[in-house]
RNA sequence: GGAGGGAUGCCCGAGUGGUUAAAGGGGGCAGACUGUAAAUCUGUUGGCUUAACUGCCUACGGAGGUUCAAAUCCUCCUCCCUCCA
């Protein structure tokens, strides 16, 4: 039989911040299961690494015996969360708000479990609520304590511009929160001050507040911004093997750390150890090998992952064209094509001056040859292997019309 | 309601009539090197085209106008910021 004292600590593992500690303790000494709050933003059904941070906290609690509430915020997605762009978001339909949830189980239950986990739409409620209840909502805080928010708070300060509407996106969440009656709220530590709003609407609507539990945010691959997918810098969960091995293995000595301390379920022992061992003059790179396995594994297999390594290893050690590339076939009005036009008709290059840049600087292959003419003819009826860089290669066969 | 300031390429940001496809930085891409798609150094960074930075097209919030010539001047419009009420 484990103590409270225990399971609090288990939780307490790789949190942020529990606000506050004490309440938690009490809600589980209570032994009944807790109500635990997640909200997702319903335009990004493809989930990265970086949320499986907060996934497996949750997939924690749910073997602990607590049941999980996915709140989908598609009404709060007509504002979308202010976080600095002053972009109005165009509103999602009702369609492409059921097709983006479906995709998020379909994603959220490799890690989840699927009986402990409802799955609510905050438009349940806040549309059916008229002007009236939402004065009502608005009335329960005040503009100074709206701009205490951090990032409302350099904006005003830097005099950028902030919507009224975007004070609602913290109630309306917040509010969520009594609606669910939820005892629990997990998110990122940029979740905090909208997860306090929830506490103090809760209080107003005669609830116990919330617990508000804060995870870390794992930079996206550029180390900097938070990753995500407009940016650019992130490892979707549903990326090919060889794709997220190589994305991982970029990342750079020092930030290899931080992904390893938010997404490795070595123990942290283990982790120490790898520590010291760099520390001794082993190569970061053995390391990287180690956890990229790892994450590959955790959402394919084994075998893909040690696939995806030695891929890696042919590749950018040896130099050598991968097994698998993209086939095209391109159907020319001559007997020949440019190689410029070709490369940027079979995909490789985004335009025919990008190709003859690339060419320019070196980076085109047929063959495994480089190609230094920049007016090179491609014969039709042939078949080569294009690559562009290290990374961009294709099959093309051309025919002659 | 009044007064003033601003909108430039993926982002930030120079540029106040011509040599401006537009300085500089960031980011991206590529090459070299290497221990990896790390780090570092170098190059490159609108599109189509040509043997050739050769020619053409598009571009400085939007629409007009002045001029041989406009991101730069004028008019109107849209949006944003500041101060006063």
């Amino acid at each position: 039989m484990t103590t409270v004292i225990e399971t609090l600590n288990q939780i307490k593992q790789g949190t942020d911040e529990i606000l506050r500690e004490e309440e938690l303790r009490t809600k589980l000494e209570s032994g009944k299961p807790l109500r635990i709050k997640v909200g997702l933003d319903p335009t990004a059904p493809d989930l990265h690494v970086g949320h499986t941070v907060l996934l497996n906290k949750l997939r924690q609690f749910q073997n602990l015996g607590h049941q999980i509430f996915l709140l989908i915020g598609d009404f709060t997605g007509m504002i979308g969360d202010p976080t600095g762009k002053n972009i109005t978001r165009k509103s999602l339909s009702k369609e492409e708000v059921l097709e983006n949830a479906r995709t998020y189980q379909e994603q959220i239950f490799k890690i989840l479990d699927p009986d402990t986990t409802e799955i609510c739409f905050n438009s349940e409620w806040m549309g059916k609520m008229d002007a009236s209840g939402l004065i009502k909502l608005a009335a329960q805080h005040t503009v100074a304590r709206m701009l205490e928010r951090d990032d409302f708070h350099k904006r005003y300060t830097k005099k950028q511009p902030i919507a009224i509407h975007e004070f609602l996106y913290p109630l309306i969440q917040g509010y969520d929160s009594v609606e669910l009656r939820a005892d629990v709220e997990l998110g990122g530590t940029d979740q905090k001050f909208n997860m306090l709003v929830g506490r103090e609407l809760q209080k107003h609507y005669g609830q116990k507040p919330q617990v508000v539990l804060t995870m870390p945010i794992l930079e996206g691959l550029d180390g900097v911004q938070k990753m995500s997918k407009s940016l650019g810098n992130y490892i979707g969960i549903k990326e090919p093997p060889d794709e997220m091995f190589g994305k991982l293995m970029s990342v750079s000595d020092t930030l290899m750390w931080r992904y390893i301390d938010l997404l490795s379920f070595k123990t942290s022992a283990q982790i120490q150890q790898w520590k010291q061992s760099v520390e001794d003059g082993t190569n970061p790179r053995d390391i990287k090998v180690e956890f990229s396995k790892e994450i590959v594994e955790r959402f394919h297999s084994g075998d893909m992952a040690e696939h995806a390594y030695k891929q890696f290893v042919a590749r950018f050690k040896r130099g050598e064209i991968p097994e698998d590339m993209p086939e095209v076939t391109l159907t020319v009005e001559t007997t020949h094509i440019p190689i410029a036009n070709l490369l940027k008709e079979a995909g490789l290059t985004p335009s025919t001056s990008e190709a003859m840049r690339m060419i320019k600087q070196g980076a085109v292959k047929i063959d495994g040859e480089r190609v230094s003419d920049r007016v090179l003819k491609i014969q039709a009826n042939s078949q080569h292997i294009y690559q562009v860089g290290k990374r961009r290669f294709a099959r093309v066969k051309i025919n002659e019309k």
